[in-house]
DNA sequence: GACGGCATCATCCGATCGGATGATCCACGT
DNA sequence: ACGTGGATCATCCGATCGGATGATGCCGTC
């Protein structure tokens, strides 16, 4: 053990989540925190700059939100591992983040040394998923749940669920209302419903709207 | 200032969170943390027993939400002010704190300097609440938002969200195709809606499916 | 005992929706 | 150059919905 330190980069909007980890950390010796980032946009700049070997990342974040760092890291071929971090295990992103190249998957509720076995493990590239968002990744994969929408079809979708009927939502969108109802059936086939209730019910399971 | 120190008890089911506020606070002789409880009975129990001028909770929390705990306070009528902290401005549960009794309501993004402020001013039973909070507030006081709906009405929208038709929802709840209609135009009126769509949106949006 | 709220039911009808089908155009990647 | 996928449009038709209107029975309250 304790060869090197394990050196961590923590990016969170949160004035306070920033102050708790790297309090946690710094008390390790095992560790080391290099710096703190608030955005994704920071995030993949310090990550260039500072070289960590682990970037702790909460996802919900203004300016740059973290699937979109987490791409911009993966996509730089940056050697840094992404930990995710996050509040609740409803979000929308998990599955998207992970595809986008995160190492693993907590949730902030983790108890202290759930937390350290997780930095370790992803320092050495091991995928690390805390047991509700892993179990909520079995039963996605299991239920085909995922194919995205285009962004017309989200559009329609926001309409709907204000209660704009077709014909009012092709004069908002300057189409035509086959158009509509064109849009209306491929995203009912996506989400696997067969109405616009349902529609909007698993929109709002999703994420997709709210 | 500093005749005595405000003494504070923290509420958060994340060490993450717990520790970057006690870390925060402790780091300001203006302010002394009592103690901590990671659940609303914990938080209950504790504020009896350490009697703490301020309490600062987080409302999304497993066994025994937020809301109830500060109700049980209020119920109690223990002289502690409660001051949420949140981590999104999208909780249902804004407006049910504070009725519940909370004295403010602060978002987890919070500036330090903020969050101290909005504790000194809690503890002089002051009302505080973040901007974003605020203008919350003020649309849902606006917008009327209020009729509850019956137990029977909610029944059919549930079974609405999930894309049963008005003919499936009499078979399901042995009742007649018409009482589904009557159901859903008195859900509509309520929920200030047109279709049923609209009616799954309102109804995420107030917390009442999801 | 009268009254209001809730749940129940019925009928009629126009408006809207959803399914099926087939077609054109454009952008993008191979 | 070709294929793929998104966005666009059209037409037809049966199914479903939403509105209007009126009625009955139950229950708790004043």
């Amino acid at each position: 053990m304790a060869e090197r330190a394990i050196t961590l980069l923590i990016v969170d909007d949160h004035p306070v989540v920033r102050d708790g980890l790297r309090g946690m950390f710094a008390a390790h010796p095992e560790f080391e925190v290099l710096g703190e980032a608030a955005d994704g946009q920071q995030a993949v700049e310090l990550s260039a700059l500072l070289d960590p070997d682990v970037v702790l990342m909460d996802l919900r974040m203004p300016g740059g939100g973290g699937v979109d760092a987490i791409a911009e890291l993966t996509r730089r071929g940056l050697r840094c591992k992404v930990l995710v971090l996050t509040t609740y295990d409803t979000d929308s992103d998990t599955l998207p983040a992970i595809e986008a190249g995160a190492t693993g998957y907590l949730l902030k509720d983790a108890p202290r040394d759930d937390l350290f076995t997780a930095v370790r493990a992803a320092a050495e590239g091991k995928t690390v998923l805390s047991p509700a968002i892993a179990s909520r990744l079995v039963s996605r994969v299991r239920a085909p749940g995922g194919e995205p929408l285009s962004s017309r079809e989200r559009e329609v979708l926001g309409l709907v669920a204000k209660g704009t009927s077709n014909r009012e939502i092709a004069v908002v969108l300057f189409i035509s209302e086959a158009t509509v109802k064109t849009h209306l059936t491929h995203l009912y086939a996506k989400l696997g419903v067969k109405d616009r209730a349902a529609a909007v019910a698993v929109a709002y399971e999703r994420g997709i709207l709210g």
